[in-house]
DNA sequence: GTAATTTCAGAAATCGATTGCACTATCGAT
DNA sequence: ATCGATAGTGCAATCGATTTCTGAAATTAC
């Protein structure tokens, strides 16, 4: 443990000049002559100097942090978000500081109370599945620091926000299976709130409509994880006709409906067409058949939403607040390609 | 934005009292009476008083924050092992800051180097794939950070460590090939230097050998993602008779191997028997059959890691270096049951 | 009633870097 | 020779909380 640290004062020390002409002198400050700063950096260098930057964020009162929660970082979408949001943040002399929600409510607050203690200067956000409140979003918003919500979106909270075409990608889903040919469509939705899902069982319904297939509301029915899902249409199969087509929420409530049709005897996607949501490429391409799904652009989403906290951080470039909507897109792949 | 923020000044100011009676009373000192502990306590709730933590980390030089650089978070294990650090940290009191290094030895530099900058109080690391120098984290244990290695550890870094048992899961799942009547058993393996892969090559050999099985050199290939792994199973197919069985370095490899037999028109496991390694769940159950795999506990070993990291970053609990091995285990599912 | 403790608080230094202001040369201009 | 301007540095305050040292009042002891 070589305790004591080196800071500006040895070096200061060390070239007998002042510790702010250190200082100075490594930001390269016009103000100093090239041979202090030569000699500055030389010793710097020397003594294997590291700035500390507890003391910079304390004097300039940033800590260049960017604060994120999201609700599992297990889920491909999530984690290609942070990918985005850490390449930009990088680059832009950023850290990021990750914490999971664990879809609970709870959780949510104290790590939105944990980022706030650590004065992060912003924070990127997408709620749980159990928010139904969002006080401790509002306490970092009253201190003055920015929020950027993605994805999952709370709706009374006013931010800037990415989104993803989630109603567009519904409808296009259900789309593709009309265009199959498929008549009898179930939609595997997610309990509670999340607008997204409204918004994808809302594109469901459209499409529906518009091709004058009249929406039966036995046809939607909850699951948006693998077990629930599976569970949901094992329960669909034992008691009714089989659907012809399934659109579910999300890839892993795909995967489950699909192990159902299976074992129920079923083909994929003869007998039954299958469409998930968001393109978890690790599984929707390795499954038996592989998966259709609407491709959801999580690592542009990360980007984005980064680049947007940012421009709200700097006064200069604020532009107020935004809602952007990123283009999802229809990957066919076998399990509705008949 | 609230640009003023509220500090001990305040609360002292407001109480006619000193800011150094207002820190001790915040943190409980004997030395201050209980009324005027109230009284403290009172204002600083009345005023919304936060502390900066930032402030309180420069005096104490001490960030409370644990560092963790992992390949890559959006493999389920890596997942699971962030979980289990998370959970011990903050119940200690610790932020995490986790960094991908996206198995590149240059980002991992990078990240290595942010993280010394952000003060961090310890490390938490599995090497990247492509890591052929740790310079960078010497370079934190010569500033007196400790560093705790998991998973995947470097040779000759002299840190503590957590692993599984790699050899006995390679062992196992070979022995369990064996039992179920396999003799001509396909290992895919990863390339480059992982000591985890080389462990679970070497616990395949030995229960070849254990077996009576002449270990066939050519029965080794590279394979360690899901594409590289149906490739190379493709190639065997192509100009060999099949094997009887495949045990893959990690599921994505499993998972590309099956794909592969499949569309060869083998069934699994009645032809071709398969186990992968690390039991991801996400893909393991939901496999078309399931696949059989080595469960490797990331849940528990980010726990146990963070810790040893914290025992480490007090002097007096400190036992020295040590490594640990936790147990791995077999979930045998139906991609081996015959 | 005086001395010795104890109790409770304040003053000031400190952590390490930044920055407004002041100061000293140096040089050219008048 | 004097005045300004300019370049190059240093001094000291500052960010906000902690902590050592010091001191006054209150309590106890004899």
């Amino acid at each position: 443990m070589s305790s004591t640290q080196i800071t500006i004062k040895d070096i200061a020390r060390k070239l007998n000049i002042a510790p702010s002409t250190v200082s100075r002198a490594l930001k390269g400050h016009p103000d100093i002559s090239e041979s202090t700063k030569e000699a500055v950096t030389r010793v710097a260098r020397e003594l294997d100097y590291q700035p500390n930057t507890v003391a910079q964020n304390l004097r300039q009162s940033k800590t260049f942090t960017i604060g994120v929660i999201v609700p599992e970082i297990v889920h491909y979408f999530f984690s290609s978000v942070i990918s985005g949001i850490e390449d930009v943040a990088y680059s832009m002399g950023y850290h990021v500081m990750i914490c999971q929600s664990n879809e609970s409510m709870e959780r949510e607050q104290m790590n939105a109370n944990a980022l706030m203690a650590s004065r992060v200067d912003g924070l990127l956000v997408s709620v749980s599945k159990t928010t139904t409140s969002v006080d401790h979003l509002l306490a970092l918003q009253k201190r003055g620091i920015p929020i950027v919500q993605f994805d999952r979106c709370y709706p009374d909270l006013d931010t800037c926000s990415v989104t993803a075409q989630d109603y567009q990608g519904g409808y296009n889903a259900t789309q593709h299976l009309i265009d199959k040919g498929c008549k009898k469509i179930l939609h595997l939705t997610a309990p509670g709130n999340l607008i997204i899902s409204q918004e994808r069982a809302k594109g469901y319904k459209d499409a529906l409509q518009k091709n004058q297939i009249i929406f039966d509301p036995n046809l939607i029915i909850l699951g948006d994880s693998f077990k629930t899902a599976k569970e949901a249409v094992e329960e669909v199969l034992k008691h009714n006709s089989p659907p012809d087509a399934i659109f579910a929420v999300n890839d892993l409530a795909a995967i489950g409906a699909m192990k159902a049709i299976k074992e129920h005897g079923l083909r994929i996607p003869d007998d039954v067409a299958i469409v998930g949501f968001s393109d978890d490429p690790t599984i929707t391409e390795l499954m038996d058949p592989p998966l259709t799904s609407v491709l959801q652009p999580g690592f542009e989403m990360g980007m984005l939403a980064t680049r947007m906290l940012l421009e709200q951080m700097d006064k200069k470039s604020n532009r107020g607040i935004r809602h952007e909507v990123l283009r999802t897109e229809l990957v066919v792949r076998s399990s509705s390609d008949r």
